[in-house]
DNA sequence: TTTTTTTTAATTGTATTATAAATAGTATTG
DNA sequence: CAATACTATTTATAATACAATTAAAAAAAA
């Protein structure tokens, strides 16, 4: 793990981050306490107690005198916190997951299309185009497709200049790392969905809204179906 | 304010998040140190650092040896955090800002809308019908117009059953908050309003996705026209 | 018995003190 | 001038003590 650069208190917070989200404690159960917690990663109370701190400000828990620490209602956690992402991720996320990740994403990736194509400034568009030309090179095996892909989307993100749509840019990274565990392709990306990427771009480019808008969300909406589909699949085998 | 039943690390967490929102420090400042925080506070340095490590835990500061605590880049501040949503409430937003919260509630709540006609349960109808009830009884004064407002819209993401949807609750209902600042309206909501929010309700009902989301994007796309348009006045008169 | 009240004990909340570790800035050296 | 070593500041961690809260048990009252 990356344990070594980081300090004690948020080597803990990682580890019951990770613990709760995989389900090791599950919603009201209670965590060990602050004495069994020090005990068990053999540290202080001042680094046990930071790092209960750290997992309540993210909405993960809550410890109140005598009831100890307990894991909360799932409806609070930060699901949109970088952290809370990334234990997600490590806690083998399934395909109802995947497919909820993929409902919004739909919602926000065209209208985040859209509002790029008002609102991009020059450094945005060539942030934008830099990822088109990763995506190319990564066809030719000269870059990593996926990393390519993420930098595409994020950019887009970026080019709305609306620090709500920017900070999303946690969530969409996780969902197309999610997305990658279960398609997990061995190829790059076609020629065809290279050139979904460059129309996105060029509607953009020539503040095209709604045209860059229908764009995304043609993409969208087949990643989602084949979700639906898979899910459908499943739950037939199941009965 | 609520500070009463808080404890002491809690209300230095609000004081500092109320602060940092506000502007008081701005990114790349550094707050008073550790030792100069517990005489502004008048509490012990075990206070102030868990308040510090709430306020890391929200993405809003970074603390080190040496350097001191200082607020980051606002790109890395968790925009979903209830908490950061209403310190953003108390420090007076404006009308950017305000198109920045209706352009995401744009891109969500007609998808909210779609997701609900396919997946809302019993209960989640009932839910939605009752806060409509709530905006009924409001025209003639019987209830608060804003509260049942609120109600309707989380209603609905709650009915989709997405848990990221569900989770936007705070970010929907402090941009309702924000839009009430600044129409600021003295009477309840108009007959032709709750006919919108009743025909999203009935849409949902029949499982009508696609009549749902149109239904609940006309709403928003209405909403956002007229901020436009202030903005666009308040731009001309500036030049 | 049933309900209410009191007591107790377990757990977190806060304060204090001491020491370690990291690092920005300064001084020193080659 | 560049590289290195030093120093002082600040946060990181630990240890201990006591206060506040409260769930659960015990006692008292009905």
């Amino acid at each position: 793990m990356q344990s070594s650069h980081l300090n004690l208190t948020q080597q803990v917070v990682h580890e019951l981050g990770k613990k709760i989200m995989q389900g090791s404690y599950k919603v009201g159960d209670s965590l060990p306490s602050e004495a069994d917690l020090c005990t068990e990663f053999n540290i202080s109370r001042t680094a046990t107690r930071e790092a209960v701190k750290m997992l309540t400000a993210k909405g993960l828990i809550s410890s109140r005198p005598r009831q100890g620490i307990r894991v909360v209602d799932s409806k609070h956690w930060n699901l949109f916190d970088a952290d809370v992402l990334n234990w997600i991720l490590i806690g083998k996320p399934d395909l109802y997951l995947l497919r909820h990740f993929l409902q919004l994403r739909l919602a926000i990736e065209p209208e985040a299309a859209f509002l790029a194509a008002q609102y991009a400034e020059e450094p945005d568009l060539k942030a934008i185009e830099s990822a088109l030309l990763r995506m190319k090179d990564a066809t030719n095996g000269q870059d990593d497709t996926h990393e390519a892909d993420i930098e595409f989307h994020q950019s887009i993100l970026s080019a709305s200049n609306n620090p709500f749509f920017i900070q999303l840019k946690y969530f969409i990274t996780t969902s197309l790392k999610v997305n990658i565990r279960f398609t997990n392709r061995l190829v790059p990306v076609t020629v065809d969905e290279y050139q979904a990427h460059v129309d996105i771009f060029e509607h953009i480019k020539n503040n095209e809204a709604q045209a860059a808008f229908d764009a995304a969300m043609l993409t969208q909406k087949a990643t989602l179906a084949i979700v639906n589909d898979q899910i459908a699949v499943l739950e037939a085998n199941k009965s």
